[in-house]
DNA sequence: ATCGAGTACCTTGTATCACAAAGTACCTTA
DNA sequence: TAAGGTACTTTGTGATACAAGGTACTCGAT
């Protein structure tokens, strides 16, 4: 386990509601969610996003139609379904419960580090004085 | 694929960056991190638990110490190594990055549904006028 | 006309992981 | 010594991200 995979898994499962909302925004196809989840810095692959576009159809939450492109093969255009948007919805709360958690979280430890370099100073303190 | 496995999904990968941040305020067993992450809402059962930690152990991130209970089987306590201290430090990073890049597309679904919105009630007035 | 490059979607195999469930071991209390 | 609580472990299952390779369509250059 090194960090690069713990990064990894920290995208896992926040792909699928990054998916959804940008399919949530118009008819997109593949490469147009490619390159919108790369500005945002999350990356993804085909080999991912292909599989997990499938299931996503398969459970319902998306339809999508075939449209011939004037430049290459056809393309799927994605759109959310009313079970999409539903869903949606309520990963939107989970994602804000599940972002604040960890926030909260990461805050405290923020806090302690600051309390700890405090007595480390302390201590310096106590040390030097009793050096005297 | 469901919103209750979805959500299951999200959290995958966060689990151990929360591990690492409660870990890192000092020394900890298994119980009271799941306190912890239980207060937290970011539920988690012992079965992810345990081996999570076995893993991070053999990463080399965590290191621990058997200390005997004065009320039931002994405990492993667990540290943060240096290599867990500079990895976590990575994860903060990764975790803001992520965090920031997730909420610049909610924000972004956001704005074009308040649009969209406003769209639908241009179109409306020009239903009714045309009607008149 | 044929070939190469570019685009778009799909499939297979591998490694990882969360979880449920069952198990092992220790300690205290009655 | 039996029962109950605590703490850690193991096994099996299903889901998933990814790499790598494949199929199929279009267009432009030779």
């Amino acid at each position: 386990m090194n960090v690069e995979n713990a990064q990894i898994q920290m995208r896992k499962g926040i792909l699928e509601f990054c998916i959804l909302h940008i399919i949530s925004r118009g008819e997109v196809y593949a490469s147009d969610m490619l390159e919108e989840l790369t500005l945002a810095k999350i990356m993804v692959v085909e080999g991912t996003l292909y599989p997990l576009l499938t299931r996503l159809k398969n459970a319902g939450l998306l339809d999508y139609k075939w449209v011939e492109s004037s430049s290459g093969p056809p393309r799927k255009y994605y759109v959310l379904t009313e079970l999409g948007r539903s869903s949606l919805s309520s990963l939107d709360v989970t994602w804000a419960e599940l972002s604040d958690s960890v926030h909260a979280i990461v805050e405290k430890s923020q806090q302690l580090a600051t309390d700890s370099e405090l007595s480390e100073d302390n201590k310096v303190l106590d040390i030097n004085s009793s050096q005297k």
